[in-house]
DNA sequence: TTGAGATGCAA
DNA sequence: TATTGCATCTCAA
């Protein structure tokens, strides 16, 4: 049977502004236009009539302000807020939208969109036998037109999450028959539309009468047979009623004229112009792809064909002073990818080479600085050369987009429209599962021709966007960020990811060996204990048959959530002798199968780990490592630490630790200017302990006490993550109450704490984005959403970004100028890891006095060189940065 | 096979 | 109802 789309024009468009504002900032077009829920509009539109088959689509809109509706009512949705202001040029640009792509909608005076719909859905239901219809709208007054041959697509989370009603499932949510919607509105009424209905008649009671007097009229009928209370509220709500059913019930008699029913032909061309119009290039490619399907042909975009010349080897008469050059890999791991393809484009034109191995003259390419490279991630691109032996010169790379993208933008997600997305998202994440497909279904054996020609399309937008996003980057004050921190530190990356981190597998299977046995051994203690609760086959590493075993067979006392986490089982560790097992058990497993066991597909022929360290993945700027992830090695529990003895050095070199002390707490003092904070710092005096005192009101000579000191450290941590007076009770395990009279102190001890917490939120509310000292950016859409929580959540980013953020900012100066010194003095040593606030190194003997030297100055210095750079000269850095060493043959010996 | 949720590790 | 991450496991679609 073929389906026929109907869509609720002033629904969707209402949905689709609501979810974009919830997933990114308002979306403009350079000369301020908002296109945010047109672009959710277009994006779900026609992915649901590519992903579903329609043979039409047909598109209403309510028409004027007043209906026969408001005759009836007074105060027809008088309750309603104001349509958002920038919402409302979108009404006029959404018709747009679909006269571009040929898409028919319809409106009529004094009608809403309700009622050209329930017309249209009847006028199939009796002509056209053929047909069944779908209906796309968040109302749910709409279900009255449920009928066998109609059906509801009711959008549930976001825009993509549809739910389709039909009479079944109706009858499953509201028990009654689609006829009886209306009688089922008139007792609840709607507040959206400011109708009262009966009084004190909910949901509930109103399913009940349903059942059964199946009409308002049939209650009414049988008044005298109901009783008490809900007679008195039925007979005083009546007339309302009776009044409201009416408004809810959807006029299917409207005339409509030249309705005609025709299969779906998209207008690609109209539709490329529309987007181009509003600026939304990032939908050009991808709807044009839905709109080949949908037309069932392979059309083409209305854009110039890129010329090319396939080579079978590089001649360097091609090269130029400057190119644009990128080289094809999709593999995840990029240590072990495999090169796809490779495309050059200069003032001579664009070349591709389907196979670069033993191609001599491209590697004098590579290794001649005079030819700049610009490309898209020059990490992972070098080191696909260096895997297939291709020399390079690093120094001969000169721009990478992905790095320039993420400091225009660090949030890949967000809907913002600028270059640096298109670039992120579109064109080099997206568009690769699209023509290769993902997961087991992708395929690398794509024909030369095709795929020569996707890579080259790369390459333009690769090309084409240089210098509009230098531009914006120079424009944003953000192009030292670019070309003096992030730029340079790629190199840094490069180099600790291509020394790796030797392992002892020695050690590794000793310890692995040993965990396994103590996992077997806990287990069999625990089904001991446990023998007559459960079955052979019972899994401790589920929490749902843990959850039942703990709650419901032994019946242990639980929070709402039941959840099995270490906190709610420590709370019931006293009632059953299993739960100390079960962490124990926990602990273990976590250290044998991510630390121990998990580790052992990481290791290199070399017996080295190589992570990846991402530098465009954090919406704060700091670097996370992934595959293994070297940043969250066990330390904190004396038994998981030891799985730092597999981390050892190589024979001649022993690894250094400098660790910043305090760095974020020293940051917010500097940008906060909170002189008592400042003053800690300076006479070198132990932060949390002074923090105590203040908060305690202890006296100069007043000893602090252990437990003073740590709920003191635990204040300066919530500051820059922004506690509130319920985190903190819960996490003391104090009132509320009391947790908030702490904050007042706190703030008082610390007066400006509380100024600059606010500036930094006014600050992030005025501009959209919050900002780092170096001037790095994040976007916090939060900040506009009307949601409470979500709200609160943007206040917190907007304090602890620039926080953190900062921070970071200062370890990337350090690394790259310890970097720097290090190779102008020559020294073999080198750096292996970054944690955050940390540094580790591999030090020759030799070099020992001289590297520490040049790593204690360069983390000390940082804060200021990072002043310079950024051009912030004016106002001092008055913190003094304080550094730790530590020393040792593997990682457990450190710290 | 894939994705979401729960859990736990780090700064 | 505390920020930023990543890996593993289970379980259901």
């Amino acid at each position: 049977m073929k389906k026929i789309l109907l869509v609720d024009g002033n629904s969707l468009l209402f949905r689709a502004y609501y979810a974009s504002a919830y997933a990114g900032p308002v979306l403009k077009t350079t000369t301020g236009i908002p296109t945010n829920a047109i672009f959710s509009f277009a994006n779900m539109l026609t992915s649901l009539i590519s992903d579903r088959n329609y043979y039409d689509v047909k598109v209403a809109f309510d028409k004027s302000k007043k209906t026969f509706r408001h005759d009836k009512l007074e105060n027809y949705k008088a309750g309603r807020s104001a349509t958002p202001e920038d919402l409302i040029p979108q009404f006029q640009i959404v018709r747009e939208f679909l006269d571009s792509s040929n898409i028919s909608w319809w409106e009529k005076e004094n009608y809403e969109a309700d009622d050209l719909i329930g017309t249209m859905s009847k006028i199939i239901e009796n002509n056209f036998s053929e047909f069944e219809v779908e209906i796309l709208t968040s109302d749910k007054d709409m279900f009255q037109l449920i009928s066998d041959k109609t059906k509801i697509l009711l959008p549930k989370t976001g825009t993509s999450n549809l739910e389709l009603f039909g009479e079944a499932e109706l009858l499953e949510k509201w028990e009654v028959a689609p006829k009886n919607v209306v009688d089922l509105k008139g007792l609840m009424g709607d507040p959206s539309d400011n109708l009262k209905g009966v009084e004190g008649v909910g949901e509930k009671t109103a399913i009940k009468l349903l059942k059964e007097f199946q009409t308002i009229e049939g209650i009414y009928e049988n008044i005298d047979s109901i009783s008490g209370k809900l007679q008195e509220k039925l007979i005083n709500g009546k007339d309302s009623a009776i009044l409201c059913k009416e408004i809810a019930t959807i006029n299917c008699e409207v005339e409509i004229e030249n309705l005609v029913f025709e299969p779906i032909n998209l207008n690609l061309n109209g539709l490329i112009n529309f987007l181009e119009k509003y600026e939304m290039n990032s939908l050009v490619k991808r709807l044009s792809t839905r709109v080949g399907n949908i037309n069932g042909k392979d059309e083409q975009i209305n854009k110039e064909e890129i010329k090319f010349n396939q080579l079978k080897k590089w001649n360097n008469e091609f090269s130029c002073e400057t190119n644009f050059l990128y080289i094809e890999s999709i593999d995840e791991n990029y240590h072990k990818g495999q090169i796809l393809g490779l495309a050059i484009c200069n003032e001579k034109g664009f070349f591709y080479l389907n196979d670069i191995i033993n191609d001599l003259e491209l590697e004098q390419f590579f290794l001649n600085d005079n030819f700049k490279k610009n490309t898209y991630d020059i990490k992972k691109t070098v080191t696909l050369l260096r895997n297939n032996n291709i020399k390079f010169s690093f120094s001969s790379f000169t721009y990478d987009a992905m790095i320039a993208s993420y400091v225009l933008n660090p949030n890949v997600t967000s809907r913002i429209q600028n270059l640096a997305n298109i670039v992120e998202t579109e064109l080099f994440v997206e568009e690769d599962e699209l023509f290769y497909g993902k997961g087991v279904k992708q395929n690398k054996e794509i024909d030369t021709a095709s795929k020569a020609k996707f890579i080259v399309g790369k390459l333009e937008l690769l090309y084409s966007t240089h210098k509009p996003i230098i531009n914006l980057l120079k424009e944003n004050n953000q192009f030292n960020l670019y070309e003096k921190i992030e730029l340079p530190l790629v190199e840094v990356l490069f180099n600790m990811e291509q020394k790796g981190i030797l392992i002892d597998k020695v050690e590794l299977d000793k310890q692995t060996a040993r965990t396994l046995f103590l996992i077997e051994e806990l287990e069999e203690k625990m089904k001991v204990i446990l023998k007559d609760q459960i079955s052979e086959n019972f899994n401790f590493g589920s929490p749902k048959q843990i959850k039942e075993l703990l709650f419901d067979q032994i019946g242990l006392p639980s929070n709402k959530k039941q959840s099995t986490d270490k906190e709610a089982l420590e709370k019931i560790i006293h009632l059953h002798p299993v739960i100390n097992l079960l962490l124990e058990h926990r602990k273990l497993n976590k250290l044998y199968s991510t630390y121990l066991r998990g580790f052992e597909k990481f290791i290199f022929d070399d017996n080295k780990v190589h992570t990846i360290f991402n530098q465009t993945l954090t919406n704060t700027g700091r670097l996370s490592s992934s595959e293994p992830n070297i940043q969250n090695i066990s330390v904190k529990d004396e038994l998981q630490r030891e799985a730092r003895k597999i981390f050892i050095s190589n024979n001649d070199t022993k690894f250094f630790s400098f660790d910043y002390s305090q760095i974020e707490l020293r940051v917010l003092a500097q940008l906060g200017q909170e002189d008592t904070l400042l003053n800690i710092f300076k006479n070198d005096r132990d932060v949390h302990a002074e923090a105590a005192r203040k908060i305690f009101k202890l006296e100069e000579n007043e000893e602090i006490t252990s437990d003073q000191r740590r709920i003191a450290k635990v204040f300066n941590f919530g500051i820059i993550y922004g506690l509130s007076d319920f985190g903190l009770s819960n996490d003391l395990k104090i009132s509320i109450p009391e947790a908030k009279r702490f904050i007042d102190d706190y703030y008082l001890s610390f007066p400006k704490l509380m100024t600059y917490k606010n500036s930094l939120i006014n600050q992030a509310t005025v501009n959209g984005y919050a900002e780092t000292y170096a001037n790095r950016r994040r976007i916090v859409n939060e900040l506009a959403s009307s949601n409470f929580m979500v709200k609160n959540f943007g206040n917190r980013i907007a304090v602890n970004m620039p926080i953190q953020g900062t921070a970071a900012d200062i370890l990337k100066v350090a690394m790259n100028n310890i970097h720097k010194e290090f190779r102008e003095n020559n020294l073999k040593s080198f750096m292996t890891a970054q944690i955050h606030d940390e540094i580790i190194f591999e030090i020759f003997e030799s070099e020992e006095s001289l590297a520490v030297k040049i790593v204690e100055e360069c983390m000390q210095n940082a804060f200021i060189d990072l002043s310079k750079i950024v051009q912030k000269e004016e106002q001092p850095i008055e913190v003094k940065l304080e550094v730790n060493k530590s020393k040792g043959n593997n990682w457990f010996e450190l710290k």
